[in-house]
DNA sequence: ATTATCTATAGATCTATAGATAATGC
DNA sequence: ATTATCTATAGATCTATAGATAATGC
């Protein structure tokens, strides 16, 4: 056994960011966004970010330690938000307004952070190289929990019975179409306000018709 | 009116492609479909084409104009037969068996065939740079030409009545998601033969769900 | 004193071309 | 003769660093 240190357990001896860094980080992490999300890790540069955040090149490296540790950080940030509306889906609501619920807060997410929904959507897409990891230690225990219950709603009868990953993939796949594919919707379906109306109609009315128990 | 050319009115005075000619030009194309659906148009480089291909580098350039041009040849080549399925809806058919037989036929395709899926997805979700004048001129007659017949059948009574042209996305949406996010998917349903064939039957399912005319 | 920013540039990577050589088709 | 392939490399682009200068916080 070690002799007790001098030293407090102090894991990492990180003086606390000044205001400048935070900002700066923000800054940085949101032009990121803009630029990832677009362009993909690959094809994003350095360039583009720093005009994107108004700053120069080798000051986004002294803010984070280099392209990869940009997209890192950003998956990182944005990965707990994007996973709040399933966390948010409450054993003890009404089983079905909770799924509807859950299915209007992914639509609007959609609606109002198309470059968040895109630059998961590029990552995944490419085999998730920098977020296999976080899937399977965030997205996938939480997936498990909310399908275990979805199948207990649906063995109280209070839902249509039916394959629980499946319909909750089927939220996925639905809802985040409209921020992803954006330049597809718009070319067949140019007037943008009644396309998002529609759209949220027909995706309420899919979820009611395969969820509502039968007599 | 100009007076008559002696020439006779050939267009493009291209010489017929050599038996090497087409069957390089394939392996380029098809090199061309594992990196750009990997990495996106920026990010795949000629190397990985070349390397994949089998061949020089030099020796791709002499067989297309450049990286853009192997990229635009590969869309064009794929979107023909990406939209047949679509195609294949026969206004003569059993509607509802005639979706379902689209629905299936998507599905199929999202099994067989996700690097097609993934190279279109990339490309849309980064605005489609070089594929928008094909949604255009190929892909929205044929959409709008559909979403009519679909129309006509909900006015006559053969399917419950909704927006055809949500419908139509909502397929696609659902479909593509098992090719485009088959990396998620294998996360959280590792069960890859099972995973098929639940998602097949929940497609199913909803389809026939809100597809099934009332009384 | 420490933190933040800038200019200049090294070194790697990438697209494309030049120009020579090899293979193929009349 | 024409078509196909290769080596070598020019020129552009990109990430990251070095090292000097400016701004900020005690």
């Amino acid at each position: 056994m070690p002799a007790p240190s001098e030293k407090p357990p102090e894991k990492t001896p990180e003086k606390k960011p000044s205001r400048i860094q935070i900002r700066n980080r923000k800054k940085i992490i949101d032009a990121a966004l803009d630029v990832f999300s677009q362009h993909g890790f690959r094809g994003a540069t350095l360039d583009q970010i720093a005009e994107a955040a108004g700053m120069s090149k080798p000051n986004l490296i002294y803010y984070f330690d280099g392209k990869e540790a940009i997209h890192v950080a950003l998956l990182n940030a944005l990965m707990t938000e994007w996973l709040d509306p399933l966390r948010e889906l409450d054993a003890e609501g009404d089983p079905l307004e909770e799924i509807l619920g859950y299915v209007r807060r992914k639509m609007e997410m959609s609606r109002q952070f198309p470059r968040e929904s895109r630059l998961f959507a590029i990552e995944i897409i490419q085999g998730a190289p920098r977020m296999l990891p976080h899937l399977e230690s965030d997205l996938k225990p939480l997936f498990d929990e909310k399908c275990a219950l979805i199948a207990g709603w649906m063995n109280a009868g209070k839902l249509a019975p039916q394959d629980p990953q499946q319909l909750v993939m089927s939220i996925w796949a639905l809802t985040q179409h409209f921020a992803d594919f954006d330049t597809q919707v718009r070319v067949l379906v140019p007037d943008e306000t009644a396309g998002w109306k529609a759209a949220n109609a027909h995706v309420e009315t899919i979820f009611r018709a395969i969820l509502t128990p039968k007599g």
